[in-house]
DNA sequence: CTGAAAGCGCTTACAG
DNA sequence: CTGAAAGCGCTTACAG
């Protein structure tokens, strides 16, 4: 059951009558060798199935790796970038002996000049490869132009960029995130009249591509399995709490058939508050993301289901994938898609952070 | 951000004038040096947090270990067993530079006989540490008392030993899967009147101390948070399927008022077919594990929910927890319990197996 | 109680 | 086109 192949590179070039420094050249297809002899080499090689010893190979060439990342900064307004950043420090201590280093850039997620800023000391330094955070599509893809630009491999994690040439994204499907906030959606229903509230919180002028993406799946799970039931949709500003509340206690008043919420975004907790101050307990309610703000609710029962992604893992499979390309390597998925995890007052304890 | 500490066990030799030999006695304590020395490098050490790196460390210690790995074949019966399997191989596989080789000993699920026959091997030959699946518990306890007396380090995954010394479980929290399981099933329910099923079907005489956990789980649930709703218990031989269909079909005709249907493990699927045969929509279904089996009746809509507990992952972080204790001498948690995952028909295709 | 030296399996100049 | 040799950061006999 899996024997490291016992023989190294000293018994490939007896084989082979050359010496280790010719077994070498082949093994890294450095050049400089004869015909004859690389032939032979591989042969050897093809037939024991040689797979070098990366401790040995780290070991010696010591060359350092630096990768950037790129990624917000936890911020009042959010602690959601806790998860994936805390994911990155676990995995660059797993990776620490391999020499490979990483610089944090982290940028203010209300503040796009932040993103730009950030981005642009992150080329100014010479780092080996990038993780990042595309939260501004525009900016994001200009950066990433640039990065393809300097022959720089870099990796995106939560959300994707369109036509860019990463070397992988790890993060949600958000249309199907959006199908299972539906299908969850649907099952809180009582009755066949029972109508749905979609609402969108941001604090941008135009709701993010993202959460358009979530938005469509929600709608489409509709249209092709309940065509019948009436899907509201409902954008509030985020930033004054009293005018959104009010908005929405308005859109409510007026709409007494509303019976499930779907908040497409981790700000469901403000919902949350509003439905448990107004004793609406007959609404049910599903969001999005593992945050105290919105666990205490769930566990208090205003919130009926919470969709995760592993935000952790994100962080942490962002910068193994990196490692896997850079130092081992090895090929890297182009899509790693999280599973869509739904989170309820039953499992939530056993939810890894 | 987490730079390898650059100073190495020679520059530590120099700063307390002595030789590299004395630093490696004094990391390992190996004795053999004289207090003043000990304490002198000992500062030294953790002045500058002293890491040592494990790649060199490993390639010179080419110390070997065997991991038996004592786990149940897959059989016709269940194929649930590959998943671990996979993942036991894939992290065998990460870590085989590190002088770590995997031997299974795989036993047969439905004789216990078989599962005796391969602990006496495993225990003739010279391992070093193991990995089981316990899932016989008094032959297992007996087999772990063996292993407590030979001091080998041994870890349980999927299911528990009460009362045994091992170095970690990794494997569901059955008490809360249980309480998921009925709050899903809860769900499910449309009227105050509809009653719900709980279905064992198993080979054995009595049923194993892990389904009896997940139904205790259960009935808990309903019992403190919907005391009045009729829960019915029915337990099935496996085996012959047209005796298991004819009795569940007597049941249900017998008692109408059952809408909701929870099986206890993976053999959901029987009931499925048979519901699915008999027409009866009407009738939620929820089961666990995320078979083939299974996944077909989701798909199709037959079952409602699957309760999963990353299978792949249990046999990964079995071996990686034995990595961790045995060559890197890390603490490993005495309990990882695995999240309490709900499979839908619309997240299951980003389910990792 | 302590140190000098060999060597794990590779990579990297350097010499020819 | 090829090889001899040094060395990555440790561990392990062995000698004193």
């Amino acid at each position: 059951m899996l024997n490291s192949s016992p023989v190294g590179i000293k018994e490939i070039a007896k084989r082979a009558n050359v010496s280790i420094a010719t077994v070498d050249r082949v093994l890294h297809n450095r050049g400089g060798v004869a015909k004859a002899t690389k032939i032979k080499i591989q042969e050897i090689l093809d037939e024991i199935d040689y797979h070098p010893n990366i401790l040995a190979s780290r070991l010696k060439s010591n060359k350092k790796y630096i990768l950037g990342i790129l990624i917000p900064e936890v911020s009042s307004d959010t602690t959601f970038w806790e998860a994936p950043y805390n994911g990155i420090i676990q995995a660059l201590r797993e990776i620490d002996n391999y020499g490979i280093n990483g610089k944090p850039y982290l940028f203010n997620l209300s503040d796009k000049s932040s993103f730009v800023k950030r981005s642009q000391e992150l080329l100014a330094d010479n780092v080996d490869a990038v993780l990042m955070a595309p939260s501004f599509v525009p900016e994001a893809s200009r950066f990433a132009m640039e990065l393809e630009d300097r022959q720089i491999p870099y990796l995106l994690i939560d959300s994707i960029l369109p036509k860019r040439e990463y070397i992988s994204y790890i993060g949600p499907n958000l249309r199907g995130s959006g199908a299972v906030a539906a299908q969850l959606t649907h099952l809180l229903l009582k009755k066949a009249k029972d109508q749905v509230l979609v609402i969108n919180i941001s604090s941008l002028k135009k709701p993010n591509v993202n959460l358009k993406e979530i938005e469509a799946g929600f709608h489409e799970y509709f249209e092709s399995n309940y065509p019948n039931v009436h899907v509201h949709s409902l954008s509030l500003k985020d930033g004054n709490l009293k005018t959104l509340n009010q908005k929405l206690q308005n859109y409510l008043a007026e709409n007494p058939a509303i019976r499930s919420i779907f908040v497409t975004n981790s700000r469901v907790h403000y919902v949350a508050r509003l439905l448990e101050e107004q004793g609406k307990k007959h609404l049910s309610l599903i969001g999005f993301d593992y945050l105290e703000e919105n666990l205490q609710y769930l566990k208090g029962g205003a919130i009926d289901f919470l969709i995760c992604h592993k935000p952790e893992q994100q962080g942490y499979m962002g910068i193994m994938s990196l490692h896997q390309h850079l130092v081992l390597s090895q090929e890297v998925p182009n899509v790693q898609f999280m599973p869509i995890d739904i989170v309820t007052k039953e499992n939530c304890d056993f939810y890894p952070n």
